[in-house]
DNA sequence: ATTAGCACTACCCCCTAATGAGTGCTAATA
DNA sequence: TATTAGCACTCATTAGGGGGTAGTGCTAAT
């Protein structure tokens, strides 16, 4: 038996015997690595001759073989049938992601194709969202996504009212990140332009640098208690305010290179693509894993089995977030086979999320 | 020989031997159209013998093989090879679409899926479009793209400058079809709001119901005639003007459901959907037949190699134009299959350009 | 003009055998 | 005692062969 020496204990770590407490020693380390980018390459099993020939180390096929049944009886590897070769597990990529320490440089060629042009042809948020998620599928060749600023943290830097027609009212909202929204709402009554200025004024006023979501339930409890004691004017801004600042949600997410799914390679048979591009049209499991993915720094890592949604379980994600000169916004990121190349992606993500940053920072308000 | 019977003379027409100038006799159509018909249904190659089962009228297999064998030589239906049953071409899928005379009414069940909501949530006409498309590929269970109405055919309704920083103006568009678009542009002098206030004014009266084509080309004459003979106020609209009016583009069209095609079973095979897609990405083509389809009320069809694109030659395009009260607006259609149900789309199409073209009048502003 | 009959073709499916990459186990080795 | 060579075994994949089938084209009979 040779796990006594494929395992050692963690080191700092007490005497804990259970397996997940123990790490694997070098040599199993560098075997499970080098299967894993075997077969991101070849999307194929590693079997123990090709990967002695393949390895740094000199290792005979017959030593491989014992190791690899040890990594396979641990859930790193397992086999489609007897006499195939190995195949590695969920586990094992989440083993492999955590020894990459951070994400490596991006090569130089690369970092060239991305360059956001969007602001310089006038385009606000949402136009340089769209080229940058753009921009990340075409690099990775997979599929990406990217959340919109969430409205509810977004604050507000401007909002106009525009009389365009007896019933209708064009509202303009623009936040602080340069997100400008517009929507018409309808009213019952007829108010002039001069009295929706006045309006609009008074919101301003009252508003200015407030977060939505604040706007929103400040609204609210206006509505509820002086419902009666404010003058016209006041009155009348409550009302619009809470139909202006209603939310709606126009395409909470961007996403391309949907098709780069249906084409890769590493996905054998189309039905496993099927739930994903579901999770796609539904939106909402990968909503929540960009929603999640804001709230710490730096580049997430979603694979496979990890994922909450059952749809997404035969895929990995990619995230990281992105964010002006005060809020976190929002995050982009790659969704792609379980097994993909994780090094270059991350790179490819973390760079993209800065680039888009400072895109954004720049035209912010403030 | 059979050719004499197979083919009759145009009625009406004087002594053209010219294969083209002739017409298939009734039953060398009834043949053809059950070819078609059954192909388009198992999308697999017909024979004689099936087609003799299913068939109204009463032929032996013999006497079919003799037409099929006519209509191939006249270029109507291919083989395979050798021993295989016929495939109908792209003239035989042409001949098919001409005999149907008008898009036959959508079934009641259909017509209750096909209905636009977005309207309801204050969503103007990009909303409206992007729904209608939606239901469209949801429908039809292939692409589907809608072209947004162009920018130069549309009138002003309003226009508004509206000052968001030191250095920014927010310039908001409302054409009398209801798009409201928003642009950011920059500006060098700070200017009040107050003053904007008075440039939109001018230009609103200036310009309320020209096409943006004609409000360019007026500005750009002013701008050279006149620079220096207005008083501030005008030098300052006519400057402000042409940046407000520059074509920006963003997004001529909406595409849905391109996932459908590489899910359809009539693509045999993947390499035969890939020149489509990329065709979809770069959108020159598609846009070009959209507004094709434009010129001309009701229903398009564009088969096979009838395209100008080859990267199209291998799908066929089902189109119809939408509308409000004055303008011709923009199409929406279906990109499928040569071999796709034309009889159920084209309604489906039509009915759905229908409603679209209500839904958007409902909303116009003339 | 139509059809029955027949020879022929080529795909498709199934079976088989051969190949080969891979494993696990055991015994020999350094 | 860790490593490795050797061997028997498994199973997917491939190639080849035969029967079945759906189709064709041609010819002769109706």
């Amino acid at each position: 038996m040779h796990r006594g020496f494929l395992l050692r204990k963690k080191t700092g770590t007490g005497k804990k015997g259970v397996l997940e407490n123990l790490v694997l020693n070098e040599r199993a380390q560098l075997v499970l690595q080098s299967i894993i980018e075997n077969y991101i390459q070849s999307s194929e099993p590693i079997g123990s001759r090709t990967l002695s020939k393949s390895i740094a180390a000199t290792l005979s096929p017959a030593t491989i073989r014992n190791i690899m049944s040890d990594l396979a009886e641990l859930g790193y590897l397992i086999q489609t049938h007897t006499s195939a070769g190995r195949v590695p597990t969920d586990k094992a990529y989440r083993f492999y992601v955590n020894s990459l320490s951070s994400p490596t440089s991006v090569p130089e060629q690369i970092k060239q194709k991305i360059s956001l042009t969007s602001t310089e042809q006038g385009l606000q948020v949402e136009g340089i969202l769209a080229e940058a998620v753009r921009l990340l599928a075409d690099l990775t060749k997979f599929a990406c996504v990217v959340s919109t600023p969430k409205a509810s943290v977004s604050r507000l830097q401007r909002i106009e009212l525009i009389k365009i027609s007896e019933d209708r009212i064009l509202v303009i909202l623009v936040t602080k990140a340069g997100v400008v929204r517009d929507k018409i709402i309808f009213v019952k009554e007829s108010h002039s332009q001069e009295f929706l200025n006045s309006v609009a004024a008074f919101l301003n006023d009252e508003f200015e640098d407030h977060s939505m979501q604040e706007i929103r339930e400040q609204i609210h409890q206006s509505l509820v208690d002086d419902r009666n004691r404010y003058h016209d004017l006041l009155a009348h801004a409550v009302r619009l305010g809470k139909k202006a600042f209603e939310l709606n949600n126009p395409g909470e997410m961007l996403i391309d290179g949907q098709m780069n799914l249906l084409l890769d390679s590493h996905f054998h048979e189309q039905s496993s693509v099927r739930p994903i591009i579901d999770a796609f049209d539904q939106k909402n499991a990968i909503l929540k894993i960009l929603d999640d993915s804001m709230k710490h720094k730096g580049v997430h890592i979603f694979i496979g089995i990890e994922n909450d949604s059952k749809q997404l379980q035969g895929c990995s994600l990619i995230t990281a977030s992105y964010h002006n000169k005060q809020n976190v916004l929002g995050s982009i990121g790659v969704v792609g086979p379980t097994s993909m190349d994780y090094k270059s992606i991350i790179s490819m993500v973390d760079y993209t999320a800065k680039i888009l940053s400072k895109t954004i920072t720049e035209q912010s308000y403030d």
